[in-house]
DNA sequence: TGTACATCAGTGAACGCGCGTTCACTGATGTAC
DNA sequence: TGTACATCAGTGAACGCGCGTTCACTGATGTAC
């Protein structure tokens, strides 16, 4: 039954949900250390002390806006990687799939880059694992992989942990790109498609 | 003359100095943007009104702040790749170099990390040339290099943003393993190697 | 060299303002019978 | 179904505090003669 919420839980929810969403309208011109309670309960439509009935701080909030922001892509990562495909089809897929993200969801994205080496230490940790669970599981795909199968282990660790930054790296230009400026979008594009197939020589000679 | 500095002009230097220095103590916690005016001039000694001597405001500090911890490092990188030996070597010298850079400048090289997508635009917009001319002097390295000759510009500019890229996350990699743990230290370099050495692969097979 | 005046880095008081947090409250929603 | 009571999300007044900025000032340094 816990899925079907009362209307006093509902309720609830959508406050939490205003208050996340001005957070992040705020958050486009500014560091989430710099972010005001009353600022972002103005901007929500309630009262200032609204927001102790959901966070305690405005840290507290930024770890939810993490949570938001990226942990539902674990699912998404997981899926792309099964895809099959050769490798030029892999990498234009890929590079679609975060052009698409960062149109749909720009603002999360800038709040991830930006705060991931922000001033606010629990947010840049709770980043730092969500991003570690990523590497984690582009590296346990790459272990599936023929061309890594007599790898390091610390070798397939250090290529994922590359392919996450490129993802994270390439996330940021799309943003610096748009939304206006349909040629920089693919100059982006085509920068972050040639440095997967970079890196892609790069594991193919690994062993050479 | 202008170089011999009058009792006057050199005491405006040492207290413009103190100020930048209080504020990257005061930006290891924090960002820029909730950077206070009054909390730099405390910590720096000196009366809040005298910050406006020497900034307009704590945006304007902090571009000060990015010329100080990049504009001296053209000449380094410059000297960098001029250097000969073969790769295996050339990897270890760049990445020891960064080690010793943010072993000598950790306040700087966090400064820079975390105002890269910080919230401060002019900040931003520094550091972004900055980086932009490190790229650009990379390129016109690796143009002189013969088997980047038959390279496209485009994918030369490419190779030398990807460098840059991995020396700002490289920096970034040491400065949260240190200063405490050689352990986390040497992991981190080992790693910045190794990827140094994919993307030189990738290199070499670049026109396969 | 000495004197008279100009410059200007740094001071300290004062201002209005928005901040985070506390507290007792209200009234709609939920629950027990 | 109706009633009496409990819960609790959101309110609004109040607080003390540090903020950025202004202003007229001081006194050491610099300059002209």
């Amino acid at each position: 039954m816990s899925h079907i919420l009362g209307a006093r839980q509902a309720q609830k929810q959508r406050t939490r949900q205003a208050l996340m969403e001005a957070a992040l309208v705020l958050l486009e011109h500014q560091s989430l250390s710099s972010l005001g309670l009353r600022e972002v309960t103005r901007a929500a439509g309630v009262a200032p002390t609204a927001f102790y009935r959901h966070f305690r701080d405005t840290a507290d909030l930024g770890v939810a806006l993490v949570e938001e922001a990226l942990g539902g892509l674990h699912a998404v990562l997981r899926a792309t990687l099964a895809e099959t495909g050769d490798s030029a089809v892999r990498i234009d897929g890929a590079v679609g799939l975060i052009a698409r993200h960062v149109r749909a969801y720009p603002a999360h994205v800038r709040f991830v880059t930006r705060e991931r080496h922000g001033g606010v230490e629990r947010v840049r940790a709770a980043i730092g694992g969500q991003l570690g669970l990523f590497a984690e599981e582009v590296a346990a795909w790459l272990g599936t992989q023929p061309d890594c199968a007599r790898w390091s282990e610390d070798d397939v660790r250090m290529l994922a942990h590359v392919h996450v930054d490129h993802m994270v790296m390439t996330a940021s230009a799309f943003l610096e790109a748009g939304p206006y400026g349909e040629e920089r979008v693919e100059a982006a594009a085509s920068l972050a498609r040639r440095q997967l197939r970079l890196i892609g020589l790069g594991r193919r000679h690994w062993l050479d």
